[in-house]
DNA sequence: TAAGATTGACCGCTCAATCTTA
DNA sequence: TAAGATTGAGCGGTCAATCTTA
């Protein structure tokens, strides 16, 4: 279907311009909103998020790298921005003396809890207000697709 | 559907999750792929290709901001750096003295013909490869639905 | 008074280099 | 030699203030 030295038809060029449009206002919303009502960038609530999923003692550094698709040094810059806002605490790994956790302290899960209500509207409301089920699932679907296709790269 | 005070199911979650993470990808892979094969970002990509659909006058500041979705401060400073490059080169207007274009010069144009094939190559790589016809009305149907739910806010 | 556009300070992200332990 | 993680310089984007013309 694609090969070097092509050019995008009408249609796909309309269907990647509407999802980067989208894409990029949902964000941005999402991000403003986030800012206003929580003091947190939308990558800040990512980590919070992340580290909210985790068990008390956190994780390694590398996971949460992975699992929000950030490089490492970003995880490093922005772990040590929320340690200084008292919302995270490092602690050291027992098992790898190279590793380092980070975990929520108890005032990170509580802006956590707030940014969540935030979060979940905005994306209720703009991006799931249309759709149902199976929309959901199409789209799913689609997305894992793309990241099934990318998947492997990423590193710093 | 939706209101203040709620949390996302699972099913929306994930949907949510799966469009954060492989957009993340996708967006950085093609910004990679620009800058090493073009000298140029995402960002840079779309305020050429913008200028390469309009008339040899180019656009109003303005309207090319509007139509990549970016803020007018941020436009004003990308279009600067494409100037200093090169690319792109500023004219008055002619029936509004506070107004400003931007239009491509040979050279930008030169650079655009080459970006876009490495610009169209991953699209249809990555995001295109596994959709068929309906699938890509789909992704456009509900982006546009997005959009819709989005538009009128941005500013700056 | 508002619209078009720009400016500069501040801040977060990227990249390459570095440090430490495996 | 490589993996986990950090560091700091440089740069692009945001925000508020400003300037000019409508």
């Amino acid at each position: 279907v694609t090969y070097p030295g092509f050019t995008l038809r009408t249609r796909e060029l309309e269907t990647w311009l509407a999802y980067l449009g989208a894409t990029k206002l949902l964000f941005d919303e999402l991000d403003r909103r986030l800012r206003d009502e929580s003091d947190l960038s939308l990558a800040d609530y990512a980590l919070l998020a992340r580290l909210g999923d985790a068990d008390e003692w956190g994780m390694r550094m590398t996971d949460l790298a992975d699992s929000t698709v950030f490089s490492r040094s970003r995880t490093t810059h922005a772990v040590d921005r929320l340690v200084k806002l008292g919302s995270v605490e490092r602690r050291a790994c027992p098992t790898d003396r190279r590793g380092s956790y980070a975990a929520l302290t108890d005032e990170g899960r509580r802006k956590l809890e707030t940014a969540r209500l935030t979060h979940d509207e905005v994306i209720a409301q703009h991006l799931l207000g249309s759709m149902n089920a199976d929309d959901m699932d199409v789209l799913r679907h689609q997305m894992e697709a793309v990241r099934a296709s990318l998947e492997g790269g990423r590193s710093d």
